[in-house]
RNA sequence: GUGUUCGUAGCUCAGCUGGAUAGAGCAACGGCCUUCUAAGCCGUGGGUCGGGGGUUCGAAUCCCUUCGAGCACACCA
């Protein structure tokens, strides 16, 4: 279905045309004087030059053969050369009435659907999650329902650290503190224990020690880059406590995630794409792309119109070991080649530019990846607290992740119970509601690209431009819709009138917009689009409410079209959070 | 040093493929609940869009320059 404005555009063009100019001049854009005007076209004042011709002049021609166009109710040309739109009622109402019989709203299908990976959460094994890890996760994940919903096939993958040094650190420590297991009996041929020699928390607390003495004693380090070379070629009880490690972190992740409605359709790590590594280095090696250089294997990645130095892409490292970027690497090549990737979408802190730069750079020069592949980096910024500063608990450390989600739910629970009279257990359940559409749209309203200050106080806040705001808003329709079934109406076969006052007629352009923007924040992978517009579509709807009395009206036919357009209302707004990854409750 | 991102109201942010009077929210002040959830709505005040130059009929938006801040710059991830 075409874009509202494309279909007023059309029809702007039909009017420069039979006035004898280029109808290209007709794009009609949102008018940003919406006192004067719902749409404009500023097509004549592009004009002048070419036509030699005051733009009043060109705006007066085409308005005159726009007169008795049904798709407007006022064509204006004014002064200097503005061409002020208003539509008919009978229009916006006809191509709301085509939206809500479309699927997905008239949003259009893909010419072709693509079939995309997205890489994001990218926690470590045996490390809790903490705020760091907030925003790859919550963009992420509201990225991929976006390019789902936009009709693509799109799988994400949590892409676990569990590879590096830090395997070696857990293993080793595990050794001193346990060394009988069987685990460490290079003797042992007999079956492992399927129970793993330790929980979660005590997982948590070992690394952290472990790292912590490998700083201070070089002989502990040693240790432990043995145990992760003995691991990385494949020992057979190093592998069994690894696996280990590897299920009793990746359940308690499984539980946080979930807790975020964060869902990965892939749960694949670093150590997935070791085996891939030797016979990728040896084609770029036999292909002429890798060469030796200070001891290590690189790739030349810098290009002529470079504005800077593009250090070449390390693939060995001088004592033969693999790096990031070689992980990186190696597991483009498997999501190309296993996986038939054509779109690669990868979410990282945006210092790690750099870093993508080279590899995509690499992929491509080294033939990984074809030209039809499109390989995109969106790096966010920094979550700062109210100071401006990269947040922190009250002490200084990393605050996390389940200690900040709680903090927030207690105080959505708090205020829940303050202003309505609710059941304990409905009031800690819709406080968990609420509480994620707080720290989600906090977020994703803010440009990825951003920095942004995390405030509790702000993002907990039930007014202005918050996640409680849009969630009330719905549970207001909501409200209304199971009132209208109570008194015996029925929310299917109503049709939508023709609006009869200013708020009606706003909230139906919202609406309008719907495949538009939805649109754009696929093509633009950004979030923040689809919080703006339900953030209007909210006002919209709150102006609308309190200047029109639904169940109380007495033409039923009228007040059957107020509720289609509620309904209409409800499934875009809930559409829209689910893009962001959040739902509304029945009551709040 | 080089590169890069950013600088918009007291605070937090939109707007940036150039268009009319630069928008929201918070905070401040003033109205609106016997009526569908007042977690709402309506209104008032608040700005040299960091500074300077340029392109243009027209600049917060494009170009140059300058000041200020963040970040990145080969064997960490």
């Amino acid at each position: 279905m075409k874009k509202i404005l494309d279909v007023i555009s059309d029809e702007m063009k039909k009017g420069f045309a039979a006035a004898g100019y280029d109808e290209e001049l007709g794009r009609v854009t949102l008018s940003n004087r919406p006192d004067l005007c719902e749409y404009q076209c500023n097509g004549a004042m592009a004009g002048a030059k070419k036509y030699k011709k005051a733009p009043l002049m060109i705006a007066s021609d085409v308005a005159e053969k726009l007169q008795d166009r049904q798709v407007f109710s006022e064509v204006n040309a004014v002064a200097p050369g503005f061409l002020n739109l208003k539509v008919s009622e009978e229009f916006l109402c006809g191509y709301l009435k085509e939206m809500k019989e479309a699927e997905k709203f008239g949003l259009e299908k893909p010419e072709k659907v693509r079939n995309i990976v997205i890489d994001y959460g990218g926690p470590n094994v045996a490390k809790p999650l903490h705020v760091g890890h907030l925003r790859s996760a919550i963009i992420g994940e509201s990225i991929k329902r976006i390019c789902r919903y936009a009709g693509h096939h799109v799988t994400g993958d949590v892409h676990l650290g569990d590879w590096g040094l830090q395997m070696g650190l857990i293993i080793t420590e595990l050794k001193k503190r346990q060394p009988h297991l069987p685990y460490f009996d290079p003797d042992f041929s007999g079956e492992y224990p399927e129970e793993a020699p330790f929980t979660v928390s005590e997982l948590e607390e070992i690394y952290p020690t472990a790292s912590k003495k490998s700083k201070e004693d070089a002989a502990y380090k040693e240790e432990a880059l043995e145990a992760t070379l003995k691991l990385q070629s494949g020992d057979r009880g190093y592998r069994a406590l690894w696996n280990h490690i590897i299920a009793v972190s990746v359940a308690d992740l499984k539980k946080n995630y979930a807790n975020l409605n964060v869902e990965f359709d892939l749960w694949k790590g670093e150590s997935d794409a070791d085996p891939i590594i030797p016979g990728m280095v040896e084609d770029m090696k036999k292909g002429g792309f890798a060469y030796e250089s200070e001891g290590a294997l690189v790739v030349d990645v810098k290009e002529e119109t470079d504005t800077k130095e593009i250090p070449p892409c390390i693939i060995l490292k001088s004592d033969g070991a693999a790096l990031y970027a070689t992980t990186d690497l190696a597991t483009i090549k498997d999501r190309v080649e296993n996986m038939h990737a054509d779109d690669l979408i990868y979410l990282t802190d945006k210092r790690q530019e750099m870093h993508f730069l080279q590899v995509f750079r690499t992929a491509r020069k080294t033939g990984l990846v074809g030209p039809e592949v499109t390989m995109r980096h969106i790096g966010f910024g920094t979550m700062n607290g109210k100071d401006g500063k990269p947040f922190k608990t009250r002490d200084g450390g990393v605050m996390r992740l389940e200690y900040l989600i709680d903090e927030i739910n207690q105080e959505m629970y708090r205020k829940i119970v303050e202003s309505r009279e609710v059941s304990e257990q409905e009031a800690r359940e819709t406080a968990k509601v609420i509480g994620l559409s707080a720290i989600k749209y906090g977020d994703l309203s803010n440009q990825a690209s951003k920095d942004y200050i995390f405030d509790i106080d702000r993002f907990t806040s039930f007014e202005g431009d918050t996640g409680p705001y849009i969630l009330y808003t719905i549970v207001r329709i909501k409200s209304i819709l199971n009132k209208y079934k109570e008194q015996g109406g029925c929310l299917e076969n109503i049709c939508l009138k023709e609006a009869v006052n200013g708020s009606e007629k706003a909230l139906m352009q919202e609406l309008a917009k719907c495949n538009t923007v939805l649109a754009n924040a696929y093509e633009e992978l950004a979030p923040h689009k689809i919080c703006a517009y339900i953030y209007d579509m909210a006002n919209a709807f709150n102006r609308f409410y309190h200047e029109t009395k639904i169940l109380t009206e007495e033409d039923a036919e009228r007040k059957a079209g107020w509720i289609a357009l509620l309904v209409l209302t409800r499934d875009v707004l809930e559409t829209c959070i689910d893009l962001l990854g959040f739902s509304a409750p029945e009551r709040m």
